[in-house]
RNA sequence: GGCGAUGUAGCUCAGCCGGUUAGAGCGAGGAAUUCAUAAUUCUUAGGUCGGCGGUUCGAGUCCGCCCAUCGCCA
């Protein structure tokens, strides 16, 4: 039972990018919520890494006058970098250039081949011969059938490539998601699935021969898979699914299928109707859920290089040095646009709920209590001849609702679990005025009570916010009861007074009050 | 063009199968208070629940049309 497997992934990053906010955005949601599950005593797998072939590395490569393997190293590096700045805390670092990834990519395209999902058929289209592009019907049409880049006429060509026969799942896959509501989140991604699966589905090109940046196709090199089937295979090829006998498939086959694939709504037709029809065809089990956030937006426009407004790596780290990288975690993770609709950054906005929501319901709290135990009883937690009064029960509920938002990936619903426990400690402290009380000795047991009720509750409040504030948290535990409550196991460390009287509680600053980023910026 | 949504207080949004005075957070106004990081607590905001029409004893909550915005596809 402790060790009930819990498994999470990103997408891999294409290496042609450089690490903006979607990336981090994606990765930190699944950090959040890696984090809970290890807290809460699951084995966890969280995966990331970078997806490096295809024709446009290529391309940016030569461009460069390097080979693709030294622009993949480089880009690589770069996201790797980038995860450690940030703190995530992922269980392995998949690159698709890597042997394990190749080798096991082959073995699943070849078992595919042989089951007769893949096939050598025909493929016809408009090429444009100085982009090595093709284009679609519509798309040719709409160029006038002429190349956008030099103009020239696009030519009818022809082309041999292997298909993966995704018309033959259509009926499995709609079953699936009718047997599974809740296969897609949010619901209106699922929505939109059904709607195009209905519409029919065709086979599909899972092998080019215009370029050699990847891996070749079993048996017939000429072929080079695609690198979205390549990429999408990361997902098990890093846990050793297609090499039976080797050390990752017997130490990692139980992190098979995913409870979460964590996706942009970009990638959502891949990962919701190619990938599960893959899996299906290798009679492999699906995962879980997948989860298609939607992207951040800036000061109400979209973001891009040309508007100037991307928030891009260096904007990021003046973030985390203004506000703290928790901070960062924190807005990212509750005020994000985790369902249909964009989310708009604002410098503002972000400010206003670091003040809001960290200084003054977090911070101050803990330290307003931290400040009374630390006046009125040397800083040590007084006994509670009330046993708690109604806060066990309280944190009790407040626990169970996170850990069921956090089961269904509502991470901003799962922070106002943690948010809304301190305050009702403040209103407490509002309405009791232990301040008062604490002017008459003769109120000293109910002083006791009072504020051994808070303490205890910020303490359970404070293991609810971890996983998003790794680092702030960790201060707090260290100022509530320290490491006997830090290393416990997750049922005493999430229940009330677990904390023992006579432990040293500590007033603590947590976060500082800080001025707008924007007047920073501007001064 | 096809399919699908959405449109609720200044902002961001909750409102399940229709039913007493339509809610929360933030912002803004007022009050209380001092343990705390000029924090906190309480309170106010009178929003035609996009528009029009319909069903119903009764509709943000169902139906139709219109307007606006958006998503997916081609």
């Amino acid at each position: 039972m402790s060790a009930h497997p819990a498994t999470i992934t990103t997408p891999i990053y294409y290496v042609n990018d450089r690490p903006h906010i979607g990336h981090a955005y994606t990765t930190t949601l699944c950090d959040v919520w890696a984090r809970t599950m290890r807290l809460r005593g699951r084995s966890v797998f969280f995966l990331t890494g970078t997806d490096e072939h295809g024709v446009k590395v290529e391309k940016s490569a030569a461009a460069r006058g390097i080979t693709p393997r030294a622009l993949a190293d480089e880009n690589a590096a770069e996201f790797k970098r980038v995860m450690s700045l940030f703190g995530l805390s992922n269980d392995d670092f998949i690159r698709t250039t890597e042997p394990r990834h190749e080798r096991r990519v082959q073995a699943l395209v070849k078992r595919l081949h042989e089951g007769g999902s893949v096939y050598l058929g025909t493929f016809e289209g408009w090429y444009d011969e100085g982009q090595e592009e093709y284009y679609t019907e519509t798309k040719a049409k709409e160029l006038n059938y002429q190349s956008p880049v030099n103009g020239r006429p696009l030519v009818r060509a022809t082309e041999k490539n292997y298909y993966f026969r995704l018309s033959a799942f259509q009926e499995r896959l709609q079953q699936h998601f009718a047997d599974h509501p809740h296969f897609v989140q949010p619901s209106a991604r699922q929505n939109e699935v059904l709607g195009r699966l209905r519409e029919g589905l065709q086979d599909v090109p899972i092998t080019r021969t215009n370029f050699t940046w990847g891996i070749p196709f079993p048996g017939d090199p000429q072929h080079v898979i695609y690198v979205w089937i390549d990429a999408l295979f990361n997902y098990i090829t890093a846990l050793g699914v297609g090499e039976p006998n080797s050390d990752a498939a017997r130490e990692r086959a139980c992190h098979w299928p995913a409870d979460f694939h964590v996706i942009g709504k970009e990638i959502l037709w891949f990962h919701a109707v190619i990938w599960p029809a893959l899996l299906m065809a290798l009679e492999l089990p699906l995962p879980k859920r997948i989860h298609a956030h939607s992207f951040w937006i800036a000061d109400g426009q979209k973001m891009s290089k040309s508007l100037g407004n991307f928030i891009d790596l260096p904007s990021i780290e003046g973030y985390f040095a203004h506000y703290g990288l928790d901070a960062w975690r924190w807005y990212m993770a509750t005020q994000g646009p985790l369902t249909t609709t964009d989310a708009d950054f604002s410098a503002k906005h972000f400010h206003e709920t670091y003040t809001n929501d960290l200084v003054n319901t977090v911070g101050n709290c803990a330290s307003r209590v931290g400040a009374m135990i630390g006046k009125y009883f040397g800083g040590t937690l007084p006994e509670d001849a009330e046993r708690g009064g109604p806060w066990p029960d309280r944190c009790a509920s407040a626990v169970r609702q996170w850990c069921n938002h956090m089961d269904a990936f509502e991470l901003a619903a799962a922070a106002r679990c943690g948010i809304d426990l301190l305050r009702q400690i403040d209103g407490m402290i509002n309405e009791t005025e232990p301040f008062k009380l604490a002017k008459d000795p003769a109120n000293l047991p109910r002083l006791a009570s009072i504020l051994s009720q808070c303490a205890q509750t910020v303490r359970v409040a404070g293991v609810l916010l971890e996983p998003f504030m790794p680092s702030k948290m960790s201060a707090l535990a260290d100022g509530f009861g320290g490491d006997t409550c830090r290393h416990a196991p997750w049922e005493a460390r999430s229940a009330y007074g677990h904390m023992q009287p006579g432990c040293a509680v500590a007033k603590l600053a947590l976060f500082p009050r800080v001025e707008p980023i924007g007047k920073v910026l501007a001064g």
